[in-house]
DNA sequence: GTTCTAGAAC
DNA sequence: GTTCTAGAAC
């Protein structure tokens, strides 16, 4: 029997009332999805969203990707688009939160482990900062990676019902063999391609990087609030009605 | 998935 | 000596 914490996912999705779920626990739910935020966050931003349990579809269906893609083709499509479209509206939201938080935005990332450690299929909606306490090991990082090939862009996933049905036949397979070598692979900046020997390093790459963001994000906001301000003070010494003058939106 | 910790790496 | 990783236990 396997540990209990590796499928209280499913506990989750069976709820036929998912408000009954504290609320440090769920974010949000449709009638398909419910998404939580991720115990152990891997960045600022990080939830899951799963399919609830809606017959025809079972929960041994859904235990995974690898085991829905075995499910007839047209149906597991229908399951993974609609799982999609409701992390859509979470990436919405994120980003909302973004901005009252931090007056921008950054990407986020929408996509599947292509092994997964925990029961009960989970779309990640995390933001692409990876600056998180709980981040700690190279297999932690790499499985975020998203050039790596370990972590599977929700947008890939759907272009394989449209290829050839060799390759979706390849690609479905989600062979354990072919992805775990990956989370071993050494550790290197997804996003300037640095090597580092180590996880501190890396991390504290990163997180200079998000404060370097943070930093030049906030220089941006004060020139805008500078520009504009300048801007409103001409209009009170000119007769000119304030309309045809300024144009105060912001095009950066 | 996390925690714990032995021993490798520095 | 300390830091860090990786495998076992849960």
């Amino acid at each position: 029997m396997p540990v209990p914490s590796l499928t209280v996912l499913r506990t989750y999705a069976l709820k036929a009332n998912p408000s009954e779920l504290p609320s440090s626990v769920l974010f949000s739910h449709t009638e398909t999805s419910l998404t939580i935020f991720d115990a152990f966050p891997k960045a600022i931003f990080h939830f899951l969203v799963l399919p609830r349990v809606i017959p025809p579809a079972t929960a041994s269906e859904l235990s995974s990707l690898r085991s829905l893609l075995k499910v007839e083709k047209e149906r597991a499509r229908g399951i993974v688009e609609t799982l999609g479209k409701d992390a859509e509206q979470v990436r919405g939201m994120v980003e909302e939160e973004m901005v009252k938080r931090y007056g921008f935005k950054w990407d986020i990332w929408v996509g599947f482990h292509s092994v997964p450690s925990m029961e009960h299929l989970h779309l990640h909606v995390i933001s692409s900062d990876l600056v998180s306490p709980r981040l700690k090991n190279k297999k932690h990082y790499n499985s975020f990676h998203p050039k790596l090939g370990f972590f599977l862009h929700l947008k890939d996933v759907l272009s394989w019902f449209d290829s050839d049905p060799s390759y979706y036949a390849m690609m479905s397979g989600l062979k354990k063999d072919q992805y775990e070598p990956l989370l071993k692979e050494s550790l290197v900046c997804w996003e300037c391609d640095k090597p580092f020997k180590n996880i501190p390093a890396l991390k504290t790459h990163l997180q200079e990087k998000w404060d370097g963001r943070v930093e030049r994000e906030k220089k941006r906001l004060d020139k805008k609030r500078t520009r504009v301000r300048e801007l409103e003070e001409a209009d009170e010494s000119s007769s000119e009605p304030l309309n045809k003058r300024v144009d105060t939106r912001d095009t950066s």
